[in-house]
DNA sequence: GCAAGAACGATAATGGTTTTCATATTTTGC
DNA sequence: GCAAAATATGAAAACCATTATCGTTCTTGC
């Protein structure tokens, strides 16, 4: 499919219009609707994750790794990057204390800044 | 201010619709349009903090504590909690180590599901 | 080939947010 | 107190990402 493979080749977090975009050079054809389609399956089947949102529009990252794990994303450019282990822990166990459950699903995709875009240049713009 | 007191009076997060409205019962004639102007205000200012969405809607917290801190909130009703001390250091370090740093102003509120919510009863609904 | 069902793509509709613009309010200078 | 400038306000329109609609096309099974 050709959303699949324009998902893989980007390497970083990417909204439904530039996935379309992306997977239009292979599929010239291939409608909006069915990108926005896709990725909710996509999103539902645990294959990409809601990155939050960049100019408006919503962001996704396609994630390797099944189970339990977090990436950082970098807000401006949308690089993306494991984390090792569950960084996560002692918020989890902080906001227990409050009685709240940290929600995983919503917390996949920390937003972050990458090097190269907090050393001013923008990164890929 | 009737936003301000209707902000501060609701006691949970917030859409600016709900905040509208709120502070339409104490001057009915305050425009919605004043409502996205004052919330984005209050953001520029610090004394808001982007909360995520609920329902397509943005929704935004109204936070007494300057300085560095993190709330949880509840996705189904908007209940917050303020987290003691910093129990996000963990993941900044592993983000650090990967080459990025985390965003405090996007993680100031973590999702989360508080204890009534998450008994099933789908909190204020 | 044929029928039933799923997937597709173009278009229209939805709805939260932003912009526009004319009016009302406050501020400033005297 | 008064006039001019600057600012804040609110109704309506514009914007635009997302979702729903609907007729067409591709599968699947026989």
């Amino acid at each position: 499919m050709a959303l699949l493979d324009a998902g893989r080749s980007m390497g970083r977090a990417f909204s439904v219009r530039e996935l379309h975009a992306a997977a239009q050079r292979a599929e010239p054809k291939l409608g909006l609707t069915t990108a926005y389609r896709t990725v909710e399956r996509w999103r539902e089947e645990g294959w990409a994750e809601d990155a939050g949102s960049r100019g408006g529009e919503a962001v996704y990252v396609l994630c390797a790794a099944q189970g339990h794990h977090h990436h950082v994303v970098c807000v401006d450019c949308g690089a993306t990057a494991l984390l090792e282990g569950c960084a996560l822990e002692p918020a989890r166990d902080s906001a227990r204390s409050a009685g709240f459950d940290l929600l995983d699903s919503a917390l996949a995709a920390l937003p972050a800044r990458c090097a190269t875009c907090a050393d001013g240049d923008g990164g890929r713009g």
